[in-house]
DNA sequence: ACCATATATATGAACATGTGTATATATAAA
DNA sequence: TTTATATATACACATGTTCATATATATGGT
């Protein structure tokens, strides 16, 4: 469970060290999971507790040196157990939903800020993806034997980018339904209540 | 952030003890937000030392007594100003979507199976809304004065059906690429490769 | 009639996981 | 001169899960 087998996955494709493993993050897994500089650095300290990786360091001048950790072959049976097991069932924290469902509490306008901004988001997201994610893959896909691969990641930001579209059309749908009911509260109001 | 704030919103519609809220989130906003019964009870606890919520005891023969916790005004002004605020961005932790994105590493049945597994898993959610949440839902809609707030929590159910429902296609259409790799290259194979 | 299990209720303690903030160093770029 | 980049780490804290335990009644199965 948890960090430790993505930054495994990672470390299986090159060897690697805490600092370049939060920029992979950000330029692949990052918005089905991601983790913080700290976070990365003590659990990859734990797995080489584990015998998963080893680690060497690379003296460089000017800039602290680098500490780079490779997988072994442990740390390969690992990983490839891990693939195979079903994955845990996730546990979503929205709390912009939360406020959703309580929302009957909030000034209309208010509300409408949350959807407005959760549609936002979600726009950028997409863009994110077509200008940042996409052309990752489509640069690594060209590379001889990693079509497969490049397939496989494709397929995962497919599943971001079906969420981001199905979120945008959620908000502009709550939208319309609360336009139209100010407009009704409008025409009540004129005719008198 | 975080789960005072979900017990705050379900204890001001109606007082209650730890074991109601976790059948509340149960029935309610479980599938964006859960909570284990000690998590529950430690956060009340903390409510309750900030002035949020205060409690009475009811003497029960048989069972444990009932500690039942109310909304204060210093409560409701928290929730207020809480539900007002602009959401965080929330944290996705999708293992099942890491292992895809490794699933090179991986035989295809068992990319598969993760595949059926995650529809499977989906198919029932939706079937759990049908048959659980919605009814729940409907009855409280007709109650008296309940139709805005019901109108929120279809709105909140609305985003997890979509989600449901986007999910299943996504399964679906991986199915079927990976299928109609199968048979390409159990073709190349009879033409010998 | 007897035993296992479920329900209703509360809590403690340990642990796992994740975030935030701070710190250290040298170079390059604005 | 400030800020960004590259690199590593420590520490405190927040949040969440698991497991265990306590009690009495009701219910289901053998």
């Amino acid at each position: 469970m948890s960090l430790p087998h993505a930054l495994l996955g990672l470390i299986n494709y090159k060897p690697s060290t805490g600092y370049d493993l939060k920029n992979k993050f950000q330029s692949s897994i990052h918005f089905f999971w991601n983790a913080a500089l700290p976070h990365i650095y003590r659990s990859l300290k734990q797995m080489e507790g584990q015998g998963w990786i080893s680690s060497t360091i690379l003296q460089q001048s000017g800039k602290p040196n680098r500490k780079v950790y490779q997988i072994t072959d442990e740390g390969k049976k690992e990983l490839l157990g891990w693939l195979a097991e079903p994955p845990e069932t996730p546990e979503l924290r929205l709390s912009m939903l939360v406020k959703i469902f309580f929302a009957k509490q909030l000034p209309p306008e208010r509300l409408a800020d949350h959807l407005k901004n959760w549609r936002e988001y979600n726009i950028n997201l997409l863009k994110q993806y077509q200008t940042e994610t996409m052309p990752v893959i489509a640069q690594q896909s060209a590379k001889p034997g990693f079509a497969e691969e490049a397939y496989y990641w494709s397929l995962s930001l497919d599943y971001g980018i079906r969420h981001a579209r199905m979120a945008i059309d959620w908000c502009n749908q709550a939208l319309q339904d609360l336009e139209a009911k100010k407009g009704k509260k409008r025409k009540e109001k004129k005719h008198g209540r």
